[in-house]
DNA sequence: ACAATAATTGACTAATCGTTCAAAATAATA
DNA sequence: TATTATTTTGAACGATTAGTCAATTATTGT
């Protein structure tokens, strides 16, 4: 008598549950990294959230790295993901770009509470390094032609797209420095907030200019180096 | 023979070398701070940039810590300061938003190299954090109040002050993460791009409106708690 | 040149951390 | 229940690190 149907299902559970717990491991390290760094975090910090030891964390993740690696890996998927979404919109450049600004910061204080955050990017060694990287610029890219359709179309003025999109991302990154679930805000607050400020700002009609005044950079001791300047 | 002016110069030369070092010690560990985060840093990487062992630096300060404290402390003042010089100009509000803006860039890069990056709050304890956190704050406000004085004065439009300077410091403080010396971009010109697109976002005359996306917020797994969320 | 002070060293420590693994516990299957 | 496959454990390892300190070297003042 044999079920087919039934092993089947047993089997895919299991592989469910596996998949699950990965994900809890993932979302635990996230969090920690998030606050005390990729170094400042230890595996027994990871395991003892989720009320496990430090070795079984090594059953479902070869090492540390790999949890890093996976974290930055699926919140980028994530942030792909909400390209493409966007994407498909029927909608004004403008507005495309505030619900991807948005959406963003969804995914950075929800999916893996900032994992993209701790971001201690000299962690990874050379060839994860690289499929992060590729996969972060192919965001950067989507983000950046956004503005400069923005820009071609005329709802945009003229703006460094390179300097506009690492402004964004540096602040959107940043919010998971102090945030609080149960705060003040919320991810829909801030996300309408920051898209706000950035949009009209595309959308304002000139820069703004100005001239730099010179107590800046005339500062004491840049050039003191003691054996050399690091 | 006493020469009160000679022995008293030796004596502050002596002085004046050992706040040099002091100085030196504090670029080098900011820039491995914001390289590698406090934890990721070793006593030994700080004093080989330096060409000394690690066993020195505590002739000059009595742990990693404090270390880490000071460099906090010191790019803390230089910000405050830039709070003061601006106040002092005599320009109009967006003009002196502007420019705090390109002066704070200008420390986070110059200065210690974005030590106020290697935030690892958590890494200090109770005292020394207490103390950074008044004086962050105290910089924060005066940010806000300007803020406030702009949309008082009706050359900014109303903004959530407190979710614009939070946005704008964490577009400047993640720069430290992208920025390399020597590469296209140097200090000023991040500052005049920032500034322009934040202020003339609150010169806009009107909010950016716009809604939120059903795609935002439904994804997978944000309740796969696998023994519990973390 | 000599004494006194300041600054540096390098070896040592106690603790922590990432990782491994054989054994034990748990769950699934027949 | 007996057998097998899956998951967890906890002890042990080698490596690294922050911090200490007595001894050494460099600098200064007389």
């Amino acid at each position: 008598m044999i079920q087919p149907s039934v092993k089947l299902k047993a089997e895919t559970r299991r592989k469910l549950k596996t998949e699950r717990k990965r994900e809890a491991i993932l979302r635990s390290a996230a969090a920690a990294f998030a606050q005390k760094g990729y170094y400042g975090t230890s595996m027994e910090d990871i395991a003892e959230r989720l009320l496990m030891t430090k070795g079984s964390l090594y059953y479902y993740f070869k090492d540390k790295e790999e949890i890093l690696f996976a974290c930055h890996d699926y919140s980028l998927n994530l942030v792909l993901d909400n390209l493409e979404q966007v994407e498909a919109m029927d909608a004004p450049t403008d507005e495309k770009l505030a619900c991807l600004t948005a959406a963003h910061v969804d995914v950075m204080l929800d999916a893996l509470q900032g994992s993209a955050m701790a971001l201690d990017f000299s962690a990874l060694s050379e060839p994860l390094l690289k499929k992060i990287i590729a996969k972060r610029d192919r965001f950067e890219r989507g983000l950046r032609s956004l503005i400069k359709r923005g820009t071609d179309e005329g709802i945009f003025r003229t703006v460094d797209a390179k300097l506009a999109v690492f402004m964004l991302l540096g602040a959107i990154n940043w919010i998971a420095k102090w945030y609080r679930a149960g705060g003040s805000y919320d991810a829909k607050a801030i996300g309408k907030a920051y898209a706000d400020i950035f949009v009209s700002a595309l959308k304002s009609g000139k820069r703004f200019e100005f001239e730099i005044p010179d107590f800046i950079g005339q500062r004491n001791g840049q050039d003191s180096t003691y054996p050399f300047a690091p």
